[in-house]
DNA sequence: CCTGAAAACTAAAACGC
DNA sequence: GCGTTTTAGTTTTCAGG
């Protein structure tokens, strides 16, 4: 359908970058750091969530804190084609994938995966490849990050039933 | 140093529920749905910043929205024994690396980059090749993903130098 | 550790430019 | 498209149980 460019001039990319530092900050305060009042401001935050450039706002947490402290990649190899569609539907079946997407090389998609602890881990992989058509998963563990922290959402459900804490 | 388990309750885990859910919601709101005063929860809020478990409140954006169209991971393979010291100051050289942790398995790190599209990657790529220590590495193209959309944050800086469109 | 109330601030809507 | 004003609601501070 339509997919013209939608303006998205340099008061809105100052906006964003402002929202993405601090998504409580007040509209008046963005207004006065990019020179338009606060309801021009707002009007323009509501269009860019309209136009989904904003798709949320959102807390970021150490997922550590809440308990998720093992986390891997998972390379999964399907049995002949893998349509993604049917990909999607496997995927959303287990909550502890973060996040999920086809890419090019020998695997047909890779997964993100968090979970409690390496026991944890180990149930959740059994259960993935029982899925009808995963035909063999290939998984490498995340030791420590080397960045401060992609927050990297998906810690969806914060209590993965035990009592986490802080460090 | 003290690492006490800081003592985070029912109550602190349905406030940062709220908070993921929707980082703009009022401390009145979230009150009113944990049974607690407006008061209450800006003070367990404020706890919940200084103990580490909220690292922040940001906007999530869809990435293609502002002009990161191309998503891969690079495996690094190190010469020699890869401190994740000088590993760390090395990734922190590319901006386009929303995400670094060295993993199990052949690589010695696992690299999350984005870039505007396949000639700005190629040249990320190249200029990462170009670090002293590495010795080779290997490239996974994201095709699609197959979760809504994790944020996957990591689009720190909104614009990659040409004109973004919606979709 | 909580509630409640007052002061300061912010958001939302209406209106005109 | 933007700004100003009004009204309603929220955040913050402070007193007190």
């Amino acid at each position: 359908m339509n997919s013209r460019p939608t303006p998205f001039d340099e008061l809105d990319r100052k906006i964003v970058t402002a929202l993405m530092a601090n998504a409580r900050t007040s509209f008046a305060e963005i207004g006065a750091s990019v020179g338009l009042s606060a309801t021009a401001v707002k009007r323009r935050v509501d269009r860019l969530r309209e136009t989904g450039v904003i798709t949320g706002f959102t807390a970021t947490v150490r997922p550590s804190a809440l308990g998720w402290r093992t986390e891997a990649y998972v390379e999964v190899y399907c049995e002949g084609a893998a349509p993604p569609r049917r990909l999607a539907e496997v995927v959303r079946n287990h909550p502890e994938i973060a996040a999920a997407m086809t890419v090019t090389g020998g695997a047909d998609a890779l997964l993100h995966v968090r979970a409690r602890d390496v026991e944890h881990f180990e149930e959740v992989l059994e259960r993935i490849r029982q899925e009808p058509f995963i035909r063999k998963t290939i998984s490498v563990m995340v030791l420590s990050h080397l960045l401060p922290d992609s927050p990297e959402a998906g810690v969806t459900q914060p209590a993965p039933d035990d009592a986490p804490d802080v460090r």
